[in-house]
DNA sequence: GGTAGTTTTTGACTGTGAGTCGTAAACCTC
DNA sequence: GAGGTTTACGACTCACAGTCAAAAACTACC
């Protein structure tokens, strides 16, 4: 996220087919890797590496019409950067707000909207939210982070209540002034666990006892 | 589902690696093919495909030692049948209760486990029962899926408040008379939607204007 | 130093969804 | 028709989430 927006790394092609398109950072595989490993080995070469604070795999595309000149299948990523963290990149590559994507190469505008719709839906019922925000935050920050990626106005109010009820933030004690125009000086929270943990959606059908 | 436990169709492989252990149906991609006709392809040599209600992509394995003789990816898919059909398999393929699994063969236990949960995940923030249920069925019918996929009790009440509320199921009218002890004749329902639709999960945090 | 303005926090109110339980309804068998 | 069985329905309660307003804590300016 950067600038209010979310936003996504694509690099320039130089070369067709989808020349001066923009693509998804990515590359072959290679013999003995996983797919984890060669997503981080290709993206190295973009970003680094380290700054990326959660990796998940989305979904593989087979339509073999999606590269016009060779047979190739693509396994889609879903990786995130806290907000704050500004990764240097290469000249041809750069952040793009999501909701006015350029030209893209491939079915790569696919699968950045689907990586989109993931996103909103672990924010709801995960802690995924720890990838966005930076260590930490004040409640207006996260808000912020989860207004950018959801779309839609999120009371703080009411954001606050459900990540603690849920345990899923927690207040560090400390305290941070706010802004330029002054204001009373907001609590600083953190993300309890900053590793993917579901929040068992299936409370609905379970019986309490 | 069969006999009121969720099921998986494995076969017994004749050949190493793995002999005699249990595999899930599936093949190699062909050229110019999707992965999901060739995943329909393969499966249609075991059983009658047109009986599969729906089907998904799961996840992409790429662990180098998943297969102990070649490198190979495997992209797994999950497809679910409805209640009450009972296709008719070969010889060496047999139905297997998912939580009573014979040996598997390379990654297979560890992708049916992951099947599992995302059935369990869909079935409570989507309409996924459709693909489970016959096309028309009484609560207690509807309440026995729910319970051998979910894997614990559900209250036949709050399943009906539920899943009307969201407009996921509606009464068809008629009536049935149940089981072999009497009792009230059941109603019968059917979902009212035969394709996958997500419930939204995000009315959390939306604000209601 | 006081006053106005800003931002965050807190609490009360409300509506809705969901779990529990008891009772009524509708059917069977004997 | 009596007893047993299964399903449907309604009442009660609690928990959760959305709204709103007021209090708290700070800055800036006069």
């Amino acid at each position: 996220m950067r600038a209010g927006r979310l936003q996504v790394l694509l690099w320039q092609r130089a070369r067709a087919p989808f020349r001066d398109a923009w693509a998804l950072p990515g590359g072959l595989l290679e013999g003995g890797e996983t797919l984890e490993e060669s997503i981080r080995r290709h993206l190295a070469a973009k970003v680094d590496v380290r700054e990326i604070s959660h990796v998940e795999q989305l979904a593989t595309y087979s339509d073999p019409d999606r590269d016009p000149t060779a047979w190739e299948l693509a396994t889609a990523y879903l990786g995130l950067v806290e907000l704050g963290l500004d990764p240097h990149v290469p000249d041809d590559t750069r952040w793009h707000p999501i909701d006015d994507l350029p030209p893209t190469a491939f079915d790569h505008g696919a699968i950045v909207l689907a990586g989109r719709e993931r996103l909103r839906g672990k924010l709801s019922y995960s802690n995924a939210g720890f990838a966005l925000a930076p260590p930490t935050f004040t409640l207006a920050e996260l808000r912020e982070v989860y207004v950018a990626a959801l779309g839609h106005e999120v009371s703080a109010t009411n954001l606050r209540r459900v990540l603690e009820r849920r345990a899923v933030i927690e207040p560090t004690g400390e305290r941070r002034p706010s802004g330029r125009a002054g204001g009373r000086p907001a609590e600083v929270f953190r993300f309890r666990d900053r590793h993917l943990a579901i929040t068992d959606p299936f409370a609905a059908l379970r019986p309490r006892r």
